[in-house]
DNA sequence: TGGAATGTTCGGCT
DNA sequence: AAGCCGAACATTCC
């Protein structure tokens, strides 16, 4: 479910409608997703009041009364639904003086935690980073370009999806060895991972199979996929088809004849 | 039945 | 050290 626009949709429907409250009661229904002691966890946060939220790469991080931080990542299937209801796959539920967040998730790949040890680890968010850092980083880099753009510790926010569509867009076939890039093609590449992200945000996300906001809503930015998802599909721009390989054991999506400087 | 799925982490190897 | 690979995690869908 959750790339960076995808996070930072759930973001924004989310954090008008969570700061302010309070924290009245917490269960969590799954040692996977709330890894510490849960009863120990709920006691930390409740009564806890609700002081502001951002978000880092594609963590969702809720500050807390009292200097704590709660960070929430959704890995594959993560669900956070404003009043929703139980189901499931429900696997925390916060009861707040006013409404409730209850999180779903159905492979149960997310993660809360208390603290935001793993969000220190995160290289800078995608949309944060400025055009010459971002080229400078690049050019000391070994490995191919695509497994690099889902590196969090390179660059935070990026995935399967906005990883391909991105590479596309700059036209860099997703082999390119990372270092050997131009400038004047990593600066493309820039751009084109900032384009691609604003406008999928823009859209409210990408939903493919189950994805949607705190308000229970899709995204709308698959229609606008170029290469993922559309396998043997023609290109948008040359009529070529969509090739499908595995880099890094991921799924990648790529025109053959538009993507060519490996 | 096997494979793939928006993600991360860990161990092993070079 | 960096980077690559495979496996693992858990569940559903085609």
């Amino acid at each position: 479910m959750p790339e960076l626009p995808e996070v930072e949709t759930v973001y924004r429907t989310l954090e008008p409608r969570l700061t302010g409250r309070v924290i009245v009661g917490v269960r969590f229904a799954s040692r996977l997703v709330m890894r510490d002691d849960p009863d120990r966890a709920a006691a930390q946060l409740r009564a806890r009041k609700v002081t502001g939220m951002r978000r880092q790469g594609k963590f969702l991080i809720v500050e807390l009364s009292g200097g704590l931080t709660m960070s929430i990542h959704l890995g594959m299937t993560g669900r956070l639904l404003w009043n929703g209801a139980e189901g499931p796959h429900t696997r925390a539920v916060f009861e707040l003086d006013r409404g409730r967040l209850v999180y779903d998730d159905m492979r149960q790949f997310g993660r809360i935690e208390i603290g935001a040890a793993r969000v220190w680890k995160l290289g800078p968010d995608a949309l944060s980073l400025t055009e010459d850092e971002f080229v400078s980083r690049l050019a000391v880099r070994r490995g191919r370009i695509k497994p690099l753009l889902l590196n969090q510790t390179f660059l935070s926010g990026l995935g399967n999806i906005y990883a391909d569509e991105a590479l596309f867009r700059a036209r860099v076939h997703p082999l390119s060895p990372a270092g050997k890039i131009s400038p004047a093609r990593a600066r493309r590449l820039w751009r084109s991972i900032n384009e691609v992200l604003k406008e999928a945000v823009a859209g409210g996300g990408s939903s493919i199979s189950d994805y949607v906001d705190a308000d229970g809503r899709k995204g709308s930015f698959q229609q606008l996929h170029r290469v993922y998802g559309r396998e043997n599909k023609r290109c948008v721009a040359c009529g070529a088809r969509i090739r499908r390989i595995v880099v890094g054991q991921r799924g990648t999506h790529y025109c053959p004849r538009c993507q060519r400087s490996v």
